[in-house]
DNA sequence: AAAACGGGGGC
DNA sequence: GCCCCAGTTTT
């Protein structure tokens, strides 16, 4: 067992699920696009509005992002422009890809309001693939920890798909969300609770 | 490589 | 009042 399986083991055993459970493409796709510098509390009763007001791909692709979606949303970061990425990435979805959210990382970042990221969270978390979203917790946790040293988000993925089992590494982005918001912070790191604190460059 | 987008919550 | 947040896009 290398250090990222037993790190990724001894996280998932000391701290809670990651609260987004949900695995249908649309939720997914939504959710992600929602969460763009956004504490996720905030996005996911954003998101519960979303869903309940526009069930599907077909209903969003219908709705006025100006008037409509803007309001639905507003509580996120960027709500404005996410009205119109979601409205416009629902609507090449229902013209380009037959209604069905793509499941490649070309397609998906070929929508608005989606780069590598959210194309990541898709395909791991909807489509079960065995990628690694990295988002700035990913990025900070990997290089504090050592498992890493690059500042490139890119090549921190690159250097993650070499040492992470292919059995976590779609996991791999929640867990370490979770760890990076209670215990391995920004700033003021809560070390004297981590449970990998002994595997860690720089414990404090 | 750096700036812009941006409302909400923690401290 | 200041800083950060499940990044993406444009310059």
């Amino acid at each position: 067992m290398n250090d990222v399986a037993e790190i990724y083991r001894r996280l998932k055993a000391a701290l809670p699920p990651h609260p987004f459970t949900e695995r249908d493409p649309y939720r997914v796709l939504t959710f992600a696009m929602l969460s763009t510098r956004t504490r996720d509390e905030v996005t996911l009763e954003v998101a519960a509005r979303l869903w309940e007001r526009y069930p599907d791909i077909a209903s969003l692709a219908r709705a006025d992002p100006e008037e409509e979606v803007a309001s639905v949303i507003r509580g996120v970061g960027f709500h404005r422009q996410k009205a119109r990425n979601l409205v416009e990435a629902a609507r090449l979805i229902m013209e380009v890809h037959g209604g069905r959210v793509p499941d490649n990382v070309d397609d998906l970042t070929s929508l608005p309001g989606v780069g590598r990221k959210v194309a990541n969270v898709v395909l791991s978390t909807a489509f079960g693939r065995s990628v690694i979203a990295v988002d700035t917790h990913v990025h900070r946790i990997s290089n504090r920890m050592g498992l890493v040293s690059t500042d490139n988000p890119r090549e921190t993925e690159e250097a993650l798909m070499r040492i992470v089992p292919p059995e976590i590494r779609a996991d791999f982005n929640p867990t370490m969300v979770v760890f990076g918001r209670t215990i391995c912070r920004p700033t003021r790191p809560r070390c004297h609770i981590c449970p990998v604190a002994d595997l860690c460059e720089r414990r404090l």
